[in-house]
DNA sequence: TCAGTGACTGACC
DNA sequence: GGGTCAGCCACTG
């Protein structure tokens, strides 16, 4: 496409969660800097946010960048998101994924 | 139409 | 080593 609306912005993003495997997690700068838009993680947030909308994308799997789950209250309860996490195998304390940077995955490594 | 806000991040002091 | 600041862009009032 010629020309990237702001919505694209979003769906891109969506996109991008969608491909984090089970049991992985990935970050709102890698998101972002896979877009493109390292400087914008803020608006993978927003993304997330309206993310909502979309129950195919898996919003759990993002996390800021030291791994802590700053999202977790959007999700409906603040146990929610860790809980969903913790299904997948992950360990959370502390509102931090245990061992961070071992299931960290970065958009575009699947290939 | 304008200004404020937000699930972040990197750089600077 | 720790805290503060600015930047990015879309949505809402």
């Amino acid at each position: 496409m010629p020309q990237t609306k702001p919505t694209d912005f979003f769906l891109r993003v969506y996109e991008v969660v969608r491909q984090v495997p089970e049991g992985r997690v990935t970050t709102y700068g890698a998101i972002a800097k896979y877009l493109g838009m390292q400087r914008s993680a803020r608006l993978v947030g927003w993304a997330m946010n309206a993310a909502h909308s979309h129950p195919d994308v898996p919003a759990h799997r993002v996390v800021n960048r030291i791994g802590m789950l700053t999202g977790k209250h959007h999700f409906g309860g603040p146990r929610v998101m860790q809980q969903l996490l913790e299904e997948e195998g992950h360990q959370i304390i502390d509102d931090q994924v245990v061992g961070f940077e071992s299931v960290f995955w970065k958009p575009g490594d699947d290939v």
